[in-house]
DNA sequence: CCGAATCCGCAAGGATACTG
DNA sequence: CAGTATCCTTGCGGATTCGG
C-alpha cells in the first residue's frame, strides 16, 4: 500500500520513445500496421539487395505463398515502399525494387536484426527461466 | 529523386540488414514474432516512460482489453523484457517495468516512431496516388 | 485491484485451381 | 512467368463472467 505513491511522471520522459510526455499512440501502430505483418519486412529484406522477379522473391522467401506475396508486395507498391514494374515480354515479367522510402526503411530494418541477434541469446535464457519456474502455465 | 538510378548492388551487400549476403531470415522474424503484435509495442511505450501498474497501463494504452494486456504484459516477461513485481498488499497491486533488455528495444521503438512519423505524409500522398490510379481495386 | 476462464466473431493466411 | 479467384482452417483478440 502506497497511497503517496504520486504520480509516476516524476519528468520522466527522457526514455519516451515518442515525441511526447504523454501517451499518444505515436505514430508506432501506422508503422507496425504497415510492415508488422507476416511478411513485409522479409520482402524489404530481400529487396534491399536488388531487384527481383515474382518468382525469385517466392524462392528467396522460404514458406510464401503466390497469394501473399502477391498481396504484401501490392501493399508496399501502394504505400510507396516499392515500384513495380511490368514488361510487355512474353511471358510477362515484372520486377520489384525499393523506392527512396522502402530503401530508408531497410536501415531501420537492420537495427531490428541487430538487436535480435545480440540479444536472442539472453531472450532464450530468459525463457527457459520462466518456463522453468511456472511448469504448469501455459502461455504460449 | 533517382535521376542515376545506378546499380543498388554496388558490391551487392552493402544495404543487406542481415549479417551475410545471402538471405538467411536473420533474426527480424524473432522480432516481429516477439513485438510485432497488435499491442507489446505499446506497452514498451508505455512502460518506457516508468514503472507502470496493470490498471494504469489498461488506462493508458486505448482499447486494450485486460485479456490481451494480461497476455501481451505476460508473454514480455517471459522474454525478459518486462519485469512483474507483486505486492502482497489487499488487494493485491502489481508493477510491471522494463528491465535492461527491454529498454534498449526502446531506441529502436523511437527510431520507428521517428520513420513513421517523417514518412507518414509521403506514404500518404502515395496511397492516394494510387488509390486514384487503381480506382475499383480492392486492396485493403 | 489483478487477474483467470470461457465463448465466439472475424480476418489473416494457406492450399488449390485457373487465366493471360 | 505472374498473377487472380475461391475455399477453408487457424488463432488473434473482444466481450463477459468469475475468482483471490
Amino acid at each position: 500500500m502506497s497511497p503517496t505513491h504520486t504520480e509516476v511522471t516524476t519528468g520522466a520522459a527522457d526514455l519516451d520513445p515518442c515525441g511526447r510526455a504523454d501517451h499518444p499512440d505515436c505514430g508506432i501502430r501506422d508503422v507496425l500496421d504497415r510492415v508488422g505483418d507476416k511478411w513485409s519486412v522479409l520482402v524489404v529484406v530481400e529487396l534491399a539487395s536488388g531487384p527481383r522477379r515474382f518468382r525469385q522473391l517466392q524462392r528467396a522467401i522460404d514458406g510464401i505463398s503466390q497469394r501473399m506475396l502477391t498481396l504484401t508486395v501490392r501493399r508496399l507498391e501502394r504505400d510507396g515502399l516499392v515500384l513495380r514494374t511490368v514488361y510487355p515480354t512474353v511471358p510477362a515479367q515484372v520486377d520489384y525494387r525499393l523506392t527512396e522510402t522502402g530503401t530508408s526503411l531497410t536501415h531501420l530494418v537492420k537495427a531490428l536484426a541487430d538487436w535480435s541477434l545480440a540479444h536472442r541469446d539472453i531472450i532464450a535464457q530468459a525463457r527457459r527461466a520462466y518456463d522453468n519456474g511456472h511448469p504448469d502455465h501455459e502461455i504460449r
